[in-house]
DNA sequence: ATTTGAAGCGAAAACGTTTTCAGAATAGAC
DNA sequence: GTCTATTCTGAAAACGTTTTCGCTTCAAAT
């Protein structure tokens, strides 16, 4: 075809009619005599029309794009989260730009300002250590949705689960079953979430009267490797456990495994629980049970409340529950089965 | 701070010259002299400008983004290569758009052409089924590379492995170890890959002289589940076999599923091999062996080759290599194991 | 002292749209 | 047949940049 791009007013010329009525027609935002828009329309199928989205968000000062920050994409929890926006953009007419904060607060102000650069008519920040004064700054320009953290500030801004009492939960949930010496990994340090669950772990016990031993907590990274390497020094250390409760899916999978290396059985040695829930946890040997976060649905929700905000619709974003999910890698302790008696 | 947009006009009043020094200082296009550059340094910095980068592609025609077409993101493997597109843009000045294509020949078309009107520089399509007729009309306009798939016009712009070889070697490994009763299970019926793997497959064992027994051939569709049912309607079928080789990975860990629910010990009854070398398959219970696709390299030489064709620098694709990786899900078969014989 | 060349700068024209404004045409009311 | 209201339309201004063009100014070369 030609090379030339095609514009409003090659159209405009073709169909005899201003450069106006073209996009009257484009936009539907003035009647158009019936005729007129036919010569028009067929105008712009012949000549293969696309309008220019840069010229027309220069003009409207609406770009129709939503920025979308993800922290380390390749996680399959923030890219689960990731997908949920996406999807909840689809039918909307925006598109999501992409832009990773590789979990670096400047690099993240970085990546926000080369957005607003952009003119993004809206913004979801997917996890990251933005801070709340930027955050605030952000939203005085363009409406901005945190997803899987709490702002103190801005709370009905926020999609997130409530990481505390998840975790109280799971570590409930073992001792319900009858555990006693229940390990922990930690996820990432830095993280917000990794420290809310550690807190809510420590809760659990406490609230049940079982003393915490520090010996059987390990500073994980949510990789399935610290898993392994929590194992091991647990062993290490001495300390008899019958329980684990890991950060996240991927380090319980580690855990897992190296119980496995070391001929411990799980569950009937020792019971293993993680989190987030993801697809393959459910196909693993033993079935891992594990806290459900509701990663799609969040990004839905924060696409949803986003669309509403920049129309200027009042937003509401739903409570997001974490849900126990069952399956075979806990049970009750068994008699003596403390492998590491001391 | 003030709500009103600053631009380069403000620049220009605070820093009295003209807006055109103000944009030479930005781009460095032109020398200024060092006073004057100094003072509007300053004033964009008091100012907090920040360059519209519609405003600044409208003129200059380039917009500082290229297209990322994924299919259906959540899924592990495509999203690993979208993590390397995305990586290797990173200090390049480029931002990502993502679009979702669904896996829709018609539904990917309108997204590239969304893709256009927003005046992509460049254009990375994972996967998809594109026809090339259309690529090469897009090719006209703006560089494009294809990931994951071996477009026949046009080679050189195609990033992928050769599923065909990739596949015929885990079969020839199975072979080797002294495998006869081998299944597969297909991926997505209208995925090329899949299709590939499956003749991959027919091929090892016509060279080996293996009859192909149509029973043990399943048709998935790259999940978990379909690994599950694969087992179940092989043994239904009565056909007894010591080895599946897994489209993917997870379908491959639904196998081993599926095997062990039955009572099937892997790999000392069943040895299973899968395809993409997921994160998770090394923790797996057995480990699995799979094929490994470079993932990451992938988006990452597909991101290089991008920005080479855009800055009119000749560009050059590296050869990418599906390698096998060893673990404990496979092993020679074990004498009476083929426990369904009939 | 004159010429040449370069460096630095500003005015103004683009880029492809949307939108305001006002004018033209049509229809309806008297 | 005039007047008003209504509908439709085109001209032109805006949006925030980059870039071309030509004008100064000043140093170096003649």
């Amino acid at each position: 075809m030609q090379d030339r791009k095609v514009t409003i007013l090659d159209i405009a010329e073709r169909a005899c009619v201003s450069p106006a009525t073209v996009s009257r027609v484009i936009n539907k935002s003035v009647a158009v005599n019936e005729s007129k828009r036919k010569l028009v329309l067929d105008a712009m199928n012949e000549l293969d029309y696309r309008p220019n989205v840069l010229a027309r968000g220069l003009v409207s000062g609406r770009s129709m794009s939503v920025g979308v920050v993800t922290q380390d994409i390749g996680s399959p929890l923030y890219d689960n989260i990731a997908v949920g926006v996406v999807r909840g953009l689809k039918t909307s007419g925006y598109s999501a730009i992409l832009a990773d904060g590789l979990w670096r607060e400047n690099k993240e102000a970085e990546v926000v300002n080369n957005l607003l650069g952009r003119q993004i008519d809206g913004l979801v920040v997917i996890g990251g250590y933005l801070r709340e004064e930027e955050f605030l700054k952000v939203q005085r320009r363009i409406p901005v949705i945190q997803i899987g953290r709490e702002l103190k500030a801005c709370t009905e801004f926020c999609v997130s689960i409530d990481n505390f009492s998840a975790a109280y939960e799971a570590t409930k949930y073992l001792i319900d079953l009858g555990h006693r010496r229940i390990a922990h990994v930690i996820g990432r340090s830095e993280n917000e979430d990794a420290q809310q669950r550690y807190r809510g772990y420590r809760e659990a016990l406490r609230q049940s009267g079982i003393e915490l031993i520090p010996d059987l907590v390990y500073q994980g990274d949510f990789f399935p490797q610290s898993g392994v390497l929590a194992v091991s020094a647990f062993v290490e250390r001495g300390e008899s456990f019958s329980a684990v409760f890991a950060g996240n899916d991927l380090m319980a999978m580690g855990v897992c495994r190296a119980l496995h290396q070391r001929s411990i059985r799980c569950p009937d040695d020792v019971s293993v629980i993680g989190f987030d829930d993801q697809m393959e946890t459910a196909y693993f040997v033993p079935s891992l049970t594990t806290m459900r976060q509701p990663t799609v649905e969040m990004g839905l929700a924060a696409s949803a409340a986003l669309l509403d905000l920049i129309a200027g619709k009042p937003h509401k974003i739903p409570v997001m529950n974490a849900s126990l999910q069952r399956r075979e890698s806990t049970q009750r302790p068994s008699q003596g089965a403390q492998f590491l008696q001391m």
